[in-house]
DNA sequence: ACACGTTGACGAATTGATCT
DNA sequence: AGATCAATTCGTCAACGTGT
């Protein structure tokens, strides 16, 4: 006994396709083939399943029984194959992908990111580096990373954000604060101390450094000691340290300060993995519940 | 006249049989 | 196993038929 006939999958989604845009003219667009073409597929399908499907009355197509019975059928193999190439697709990925960060990102979100991607393509090398954003930038620009997070300008960016910069103080802040009022900060080049000593000036409050280094961890454990408060972005609080809502830093004399763009860069011609490793930062990006994402 | 589907002619790509 | 060639498949294009 001969094997029944496969069902090619074009032949389908042409006949899903005449179904859904109800003409051979209109699912001829959608499926890429003429109208000619399309009429043929759908000819072959009926000779294949051995039943007319359309019922061609004057310019009217409509479903014959056999088409009704065929049409869920239809849609789930349409979907069964569309799930098969997504579920093939993430083992395909191959390669290396150099990726760099701040050191905020470093910090916070990069280890629930990188999880995320190794789960997702485990025949990916990451390879990722911590930096300021101006030497990212740099790196992307001249082929010496693939994808970076960096803080500034969001011109030429694959995707970006603004979030508000907060000042970071120990968790049990005085009322008052120390004056000169002590700063923890990042050793320049650096946004968050640019932003910080700015709006101190600015607004005339006196301040003094009392810790500076090229460790954000370090920042951090001289603001979680109380020795000094900081200016990042509110993810970073927690495990001792606050975020000031902006009426408390007001009451403590502290000024309002300025938001801070995230931006994703991709070099341009990256392969598909660094190109899916920069979508699913993108989505971290754009995910309202997620953490944000500091320069 | 126009829109839409069908049909026939033709060409390119693929398949399968045959040969070396 | 690889090369060659005829048969088959499937596409486009153009002409045609039909209904509005």
């Amino acid at each position: 006994m001969p094997d029944a006939p496969l069902l090619p999958s074009d032949l389908l989604r042409t006949f899903v396709a005449v179904v859904d845009d109800g003409g051979m003219s209109a699912a001829g667009l959608r499926v890429g083939r003429s109208q000619s073409a399309v009429s043929l597929q759908v000819k072959r399908l009926e000779e294949m399943v051995g039943a007319a499907l359309f019922r061609r009355d004057s310019r009217d197509l409509a479903l014959t029984p056999a088409g009704d019975t065929l049409l869920p059928y239809a849609r789930r193999l349409l979907a069964l194959n569309e799930q098969a190439l997504a579920a093939l697709a993430p083992a395909r990925l191959t390669g290396v992908v150099r990726l760099g960060v701040v050191q905020d990102f470093a910090e916070t979100a990069l280890a629930g990111v990188l999880a995320r991607f190794a789960e997702a393509h485990p025949n990916v090398v990451l390879e990722t580096r911590v930096g300021p954003s101006s030497a990212l930038r740099d790196a992307v620009a001249h082929a010496g990373l693939d994808v970076c997070l960096a803080i500034g300008s969001a011109e030429g960016a694959a995707a970006a954000r603004t979030v508000p910069m907060v000042w970071l103080a120990a968790d049990r802040v005085p009322s008052a604060l120390p004056v000169p009022l002590p700063l923890a900060l990042l050793d320049p080049p650096c946004s968050y101390r640019r932003a910080a000593l700015e709006v101190l000036e600015s607004a005339g409050v006196a301040h003094r450094i009392a810790y500076a280094g090229p460790s954000l961890s370090a920042v951090l454990a001289a603001v979680r000691a109380g020795l000094a408060v900081t200016v990042r972005t509110a993810d970073l609080a927690g495990r001792g340290l606050v975020a000031l809502a902006p009426g408390e830093a007001a009451a403590r004399g502290l000024p309002a300060l300025p938001a801070v763009t995230h931006a994703l860069h991709v070099r341009p011609d990256a392969g598909p993995a660094a190109r899916r490793l920069g979508t699913v930062m993108a989505e971290v990006l754009a995910a309202p519940t997620a953490p944000a994402i500091p320069g």
